[in-house]
DNA sequence: ATAAGGCCGTGACCTATATCAACGGCATTT
DNA sequence: AAATGCCGTTGATATAGGTCACGGCCTTAT
C-alpha cells in the first residue's frame, strides 16, 4: 500500500526503511468514488492527499457559477489547499474526484510531526513546492502573455496524459477559456493539419 | 548590515547568535543603481538576492517585445529565477532594479551549505516558498477568472506601497494588461467615486 | 427501452481589451 | 532654453474570446 509514496519520496530524497516506517504511521488511507469531494469551499482543509490512484481537481468557483481549476493531480501528486491546509482558515478552492482514487491522507498535525522528526521531509516538501511554484510562475506569465492557442499547445506538450484522461471542458476552465473557444481551437487546428 | 536580515529571518524561525555569524559568511553585498540588471535572460542566474532596499521587478519578454512582470520585490523580500538558479539552466526572466537597490546575494553553492548546515533555513526557505506559491496561486485564478478592474482592484488592496512607487505601465504589465486599459479603468473609476 | 443529463460542436452576435496614433507634461541632458 | 526621452491620457478602430442558443451523441439511471 505504501510502496508508491516510498518510491515518490525515494526519487527527491533518502531516507533510512526505519523513518519511513514512521512516516507510514501518520497516513490514513481513503478512497474516493468519481465526483465526490475531498474538500468543499468554505470548509477547512483538514488533510493533505498523496494520489496513489485516480484524479482530482482543485477549483474555485466565481460569482457567475463557472468554475475555475487551479490544478489536476493524477498518481504520484499531491494534492491540498494549501492556504487552508496551513492556517485552518476556510478554503476557497474546492477539491473532488475525477476518476475513482486511493489516497493517503494525513493531517496537519501530523504533518508538522513529521517535518520536526524527520528533517528530509522538510526538504522534501521544500523541494515539492519549489517545483510547483515554478510550474505556476510559469502558467501565469503563459496566462497573462499568450493566446487561447499557444496555452493549449503548451498544455498538450506539458500534460498529454491530462488532455486524454479528462473531459474538454475541463481543461478549457483550466486554461481560463470557454469550451466553445476551446471547441472551436481544436477544429481550426485539425483544419490545418 | 545584516540586522534587517536577521530580523526577517527571525520572524519565521529561531536561530541563535552563532548559526546567524556563519550565515553572515555566505552573503555578497551589492549595490545596484535603477535600470542596472541583477539577471539577464538566457544567462544563468548565479545569485538569490535578499532586498535590504530598493525595489526590483522580474519579468519575462515576449515575441512582440512587451514585456511581463512576474513580480516585484522591495525590502525584506528575496529575488530571483528560481528554476535558473537550482539548475543553472539559462533564465528565462530578466531582472533589473526599478530605484537604487541595495542586495545582500548569495551563490547556490553557499545556500547549499547553509542549508545543510542549518536545518532551520531549510525550514525558513520553505515557508517562505510556501508563501510564494500561495499567492502565485490565487493570482493565477484572479488572472484566468476576474476582469481586468477587479484585478487592479486587488492589487491596490493587497499592495498598495508598489502602486505608489512603480511607474504605472508597469503596473499594467504585471496585471497583463496594456497602459492604455489601464489608464481607462483608473479614470473610469476615479469618475465614479 | 426510454428518459435524462453530461459532453461536444457550431452559428450568430456581443463586449472587453488590444492596437494604432496623436498629444501634452515632466524630467534629464546638452 | 532647446532638445530628447519617458510617461500617462484619449480617441478611433480592430479582434480574440465570451455569451446565447440549438442540436446531436453518448452514457447512466429508471
Amino acid at each position: 500500500m505504501f510502496e508508491f509514496l516510498r518510491k515518490k519520496v525515494g526519487e527527491t530524497i533518502a531516507i533510512t526503511e526505519e523513518e519511513f516506517d514512521f512516516c507510514k504511521t501518520l497516513f490514513i488511507p481513503k478512497k474516493l468514488r468519481k465526483k465526490q469531494y475531498l474538500l468543499q469551499e468554505g470548509d477547512a482543509s483538514a488533510y493533505t492527499a498523496f494520489v496513489e490512484k485516480g484524479m482530482l481537481r482543485t477549483y474555485s468557483i466565481d460569482e457567475k457559477g463557472n468554475e475555475h481549476i487551479l490544478q489536476f493531480s493524477s498518481e504520484g501528486w499531491w494534492v491540498s489547499d494549501l492556504y487552508s491546509f496551513l492556517t485552518g482558515e476556510p478554503s476557497l478552492f474546492t477539491i473532488d474526484a475525477l476518476e475513482d482514487s486511493e489516497l493517503l491522507l494525513i493531517t496537519k498535525a501530523s504533518w508538522d510531526k513529521l517535518l520536526d522528526k524527520i528533517p528530509a521531509f522538510e526538504r522534501y516538501f521544500r523541494i515539492l513546492i519549489q517545483n510547483n511554484l515554478i510550474a505556476t510562475q510559469r502558467r501565469l506569465i503563459s496566462s497573462i502573455s499568450e493566446t487561447a492557442e499557444k496555452k493549449y499547445l503548451k498544455l498538450l506538450d506539458s500534460q498529454p496524459d491530462c488532455i486524454q484522461r479528462v473531459p474538454q471542458h475541463m481543461i478549457a476552465s483550466y486554461l481560463g477559456i470557454t469550451r466553445e473557444t476551446l471547441s472551436r481551437i481544436r477544429s481550426q487546428m485539425s483544419a490545418r493539419k
